[in-house]
DNA sequence: ACCTGAACACCGTTCAAGT
DNA sequence: ACCTGAACACCGTTCAAGT
């Protein structure tokens, strides 16, 4: 399959699409670097999981020698730790610069931290148990104005950090998870109707077979919210 | 070390814990059944870690060759997924039996649900990629029915339930990753500090430094409920 | 029904060496 | 400064065989 790429050429689309992706052909290997291990490291965890993440596996796609990544890295959780932080950057929000809406931003930061992660279904997992970099720390930075200046009392203001931040991991993990695969879904729910005499509750709100996500994490949040402001 | 520990005897008391502790021996080896697997892989998980959990280091603990464990056990998986259910049983609250405080209820059940994580903690970790047991199943079939007790409306209650599921798998699952490694953290607030100018607001705060992670669980899991109580 | 050892196809990382 | 191959001490699991 790979070696056809190159095979059949014939309009100027074609031409454009190779301008735009040369790399990979064999012999044009860049020299290797730490953006660039970085980079289809994550291209890798993207395309097979996390324990689809082999230091073998990651210098193959480089064309280079297992042991010629360890100039650039400390070690696999090094590939980890990095790979993380580059998929967490946050641009802020979108208009209005210093808005009296102290809500809105935290829902708009709160949302597109989710968003980022689920492009990376990996990555939400291994958050927690990784060091906080940069990007990370920016996020916690911004959250904590905004709720200071929503008049948040002091004593109060980690607390609410850390309720927001427990919140969109849970519901991160736990959707980037059931996302990966339907088989289970299905198996759990099958299993659930069989025994609905013992869980009949969940079983007639149908609490497993709810697919609206984006739907349940915007409102939840929002209930979150309501308690945490100031009354 | 190890080895000394049977090296100076004198006292009664010595003669008591040697008889509390005599498993372990060469020969006594009960027969191998699932049961003992399992509890031997919480053995171990507890002691080692996800990391630490290998069918090679199981069946050297039970005293068998690795391939017998696979008459009981379907494999690695199969392992993690059983000891996660056995960890996770729930008695119900103490003494009331039919109260009206849903709120103590929810309350008590999910600060027990967090407890037993704790008290193993690559359980937490590991919860959200696996299949929903029955001990899971069972408590959120006792959420789902003190939360319609309490009169939210049956439109909000998968929405309420997932987002205590959310807050709580969040909190501890970082609360057990946090606790893994105090180096972390100081070197995370000594970064912090050393770029107090980048991050001023969390800095202030000593968000990274807080820890009554018990406390501010508590907190902020009134202000959910809060939130989520009808008006 | 239950247990086993040898073998296969993998891992991450150390080391001593190359350019 | 950057890259490499061989080697070590591990993995999970298949298979064919034992009792």
């Amino acid at each position: 399959m790979a070696a056809k790429r190159s095979g059949a050429r014939s309009k100027r689309s074609q031409r454009i699409s190779e301008l735009l992706q040369p790399v990979q052909e064999p012999h044009s290997e860049p020299p290797l670097s730490r953006e660039r291990i970085v980079a289809t490291a994550v291209e890798l965890l993207d395309a097979q999981g996390v324990d689809g993440l082999t230091m073998r596996r990651l210098a193959d796609r480089l064309g280079s020698g297992v042991m010629s990544l360890y100039w650039h890295v400390d070690n696999k959780e090094d590939v980890f730790d990095l790979a993380l932080d580059s998929v967490l950057e946050y641009r802020g929000p979108p208009q209005i610069v210093e808005s009296q809406d102290w809500r809105g931003e935290v829902v708009h930061m709160l949302e597109d931290w989710r968003a980022s992660m689920l492009r990376h279904p990996w990555s939400a997992s291994l958050l927690p148990r990784r060091a906080l970099g940069p990007n990370i720390l920016g996020r916690l930075e911004l959250l904590s104005k905004s709720l200071s200046r929503a008049g948040i009392a002091d004593a109060d203001v980690n607390v609410a950090i850390w309720s927001l931040w427990n919140y969109v991991m849970g519901a991160t993990i736990t959707r980037a998870s059931f996302d990966r695969s339907d088989d289970d879904r299905a198996a759990a729910q099958q299993r659930l109707t069989r025994l609905s005499e013992r869980y009949p509750t969940i079983e007639r709100t149908r609490l497993l077979l709810d697919n609206d996500w984006d739907g349940a994490f915007r409102k939840g949040l929002g209930f979150l919210l309501d308690g945490l402001s100031p009354r």
